[in-house]
RNA sequence: GCUUUCAUAGCUCAGUAGGUAGAGCAUUUGCAUGGUAAGCAAAAGGUCACCAGUUCGAUUCUGGUUGAAAGCCCCA
């Protein structure tokens, strides 16, 4: 049966598919809930309410509520779709709109925004009126079924300079059962939620006393950081890095030199008083000043570059109090940092060749899947963020994006994301909420080169300015751990996993059984643990599957006669049956092996 | 930093309309148990986040601090 949608001239379509256009009832839903809010509460003003990924928003002044409260619009706005309202679109010039939204002091304001000949469109539904270029369901049946999730506060325009305003999120779907889908399939990724899911496998923690933003990673969670930063650390040494060891802290002078202190000094901690000390000294929010300075502790010839640098670096960041979160935004992370100091003419070859280590990681972590390409540009009009120097951007980003194109990389353009120093590749990945972070970042570095006076003497022995590529490999530790968390639901690949085989004796006869083929699997290099309580072995094979363990191996007194041992895996929950102790370290390690292949 | 909500045992939560608190799971002990998804019993465990104020008395009310959740603004 075709559903009819409206335009802001009155313009009739039919369409066939509600999900064909779900963004145009959301939006409907968006006003469907500014009249319920009307409704239901005098003196509210009305901001903006557009449709968004999975849902709906509007955004509300002058209004109180608490989540308590949105049962009751939710029920005002079921009453609105049940009656059915007719939508009109009209047009009006601009005094008459604004004479219209006389008691609408935003809408006033984003009429002051649009230019003095452009006209102004209406939809109005029953006693509401709201000012939207639409389009818009013709009746308010057409919306659907509606749910309101939760409000929060938002700034007015999304600046913070702003006043905030109340803001509810919703969602609305053509029928219950899709609705009622879409709600467990948020209670799912609640439970995915790295932030809950890693303290409950005590992967980490937090301690009130030791502060915002600084998660202790556990036992279990610093295994899966060590495997991960051996792995990176020995990759990156067969590809020709080179391993430094900074301090975790300078001076000010050092991020004076480096442009840090004016351009990132709001992000650091300082240690000192400026006004006071004689000497103040600031926790590296950044490597890249410190690998600098090892490149420029003596003269390099143009035959030597290029340089490729990189370091497990430990980073401090202050961040402001309401951003930290679980392990994705934390005050001290660790970096897989590197720095690449590059003649001109290798910038594209050392550029793609950090591209391929990145896509290298992605395949063995296997998050290749979850990530987006992003390039990052500056924006000329925010000369206080950015390197002033409008020629060198615009020839860097040329670059960069040349390279890009030319490996067929599909990437979405943004403005003033760049670093203060240059243009950055940033690999994106979200949360299980679909709330994006940064991963990975590559950038093209114009400026610090000569503002550290960094050089090599090329073959006409004149100094030249190198190139600096900044790129991480793997991200933050911290972060690309939260990743993993929530792709895998917890159950690490085999390579990864902090236990990688359970051993479950049946009885206390076949413990001295067990800690010998601990010992075999430790050799091996594999993380074991023998499961020495005394439970029924159901009990103990449960709480092995609540561990996410890949492998369990039982051990009983028929085991222990023939030599060999019972393997499960936690995979599909398979039972591999017999074998020994040789044959079980052969096939874990054919199955890393597998797992990291090039 | 801002808006809203919140903080009771290791975890999940109940409770006290102001008189210092309870359950389940986990832990410890005893008993039971050689074989595939939670055996039975007992014990232990809390300055009810912290600091003030009101009160004869505060875990409960008020204010502040710290920490947490969602979102905004920022950001790897």
């Amino acid at each position: 049966m075709a559903i009819k949608i409206i335009d802001k001239n009155g313009n009739i379509e039919e369409i066939d598919q509600y999900n064909d256009k779900i963004e145009v009832f959301r939006h409907t839903a968006a006003h469907v809930l500014a009249q319920a809010v009307k409704r239901l509460y005098k003196d509210v003003k009305i901001a903006i309410g557009p449709s968004i990924e999975g849902g709906f928003y509007y955004d509300f002044d002058n209004l109180e509520i608490t989540n308590e409260d949105l049962e009751k619009i939710e029920d005002e706005m079921k009453k609105i779709i049940k009656e059915n309202l007719k939508i009109e679109a009209f047009i009006l010039p601009r005094e008459k709109a604004k004479e219209l939204m006389k008691d609408e002091p935003y809408k006033l304001q984003l009429i002051e925004d649009l230019s003095e000949e452009s006209e102004i469109s209406f939809f109005k539904q029953g006693d509401y009126v709201d000012m939207c270029v639409g389009p818009h369901a013709l009746y308010t049946k057409a919306v659907g079924k509606v749910k309101l999730f939760s409000v929060t506060g938002a700034y007015w325009k999304g600046s913070e300079k702003n006043k905030m305003l109340t803001r509810i999120y919703g969602t609305a779907y053509k029928t219950s059962e899709e609705l009622e889908a879409e709600i467990l399939r948020r209670e799912d990724a609640k439970k995915r939620d790295h932030n809950k899911l890693g303290r409950e496998l005590e992967l980490f923690t937090t301690v009130d006393v030791i502060g915002q933003g600084l998660p202790l990673l556990m036992p279990k969670g610093a295994t899966v950081v060590q495997t991960l930063q051996r792995f990176v650390e020995d990759e990156e040494r067969r590809r020709g890095y080179l391993l430094t060891k900074t301090p975790f802290m300078a001076k000010s002078d050092l991020y004076k030199l480096s442009g840090h202190w004016d351009h990132y000094k709001e992000g650091m901690f300082i240690l000192g008083d400026e006004e006071v000390d004689k000497e103040i000294f600031a926790l590296r929010p950044m490597t890249c000043p410190f690998q600098f300075m090892v490149y420029k502790a003596k003269m390099h010839s143009y035959r030597e570059l290029p340089f490729r640098y990189n370091e497990t670096s430990t980073l401090f960041r202050n961040e402001s109090s309401g951003e930290m979160h679980g392990l994705t935004r934390v005050r001290q992370f660790t970096l897989s940092e590197g720095h690449l100091v590059v003649r001109a003419d290798q910038v594209e070859a050392e550029f793609k060749a950090v591209l391929d280590l990145i896509k290298y990681f992605e395949k063995c972590l296997g998050l290749g899947n979850e990530f987006t390409y992003r390039f990052s540009k500056w924006d000329p009009n925010n000369t206080e963020k950015y390197i002033n120097k409008p020629e060198a951007w615009e020839a860097t980003q040329k670059q960069m994006k040349s390279i890009l194109d030319s490996i067929g990389l599909d990437y979405v353009e943004a403005d003033g994301e760049a670093a203060f120093y240059g243009p950055k590749l940033d690999i994106q990945g979200k949360n299980v909420y679909g709330k994006e972070d940064t991963i990975i970042t590559v950038q093209l570095d114009f400026a610090l080169a000569e503002r550290l006076d960094m050089t090599y003497i090329d073959a006409n022995g004149e100094k030249v300015r190198p190139v600096i590529i900044h790129r991480s490999s793997i991200g933050s530790y911290e972060r690309t751990l939260a990743m993993l968390i929530e792709k895998y639901a917890g159950a690490f690949p085999l390579w990864l996993a902090p236990v990688q085989v359970k051993i479950l004796p049946i009885a206390d006869a076949q413990i001295d059984y067990a800690k010998e083929v601990e010992q075999k699997l430790i050799m091996a290099g594999f993380k074991v643990e023998v499961d020495t309580s005394v439970e029924k072995l159901g009990y103990k094979i449960r709480q092995a599957q609540l561990e996410k363990v890949p492998y369990m191996v039982v051990l009983g007194q028929k085991d222990l006669e023939a030599n060999v041992v019972s393997v499960r895996a936690r995979d599909e929950g398979k039972d591999l049956g017999q074998m020994s102790a040789d044959a079980l370290v052969a096939m874990l390690e054919s199955q890393v092996k597998e797992q990291l292949k090039k």
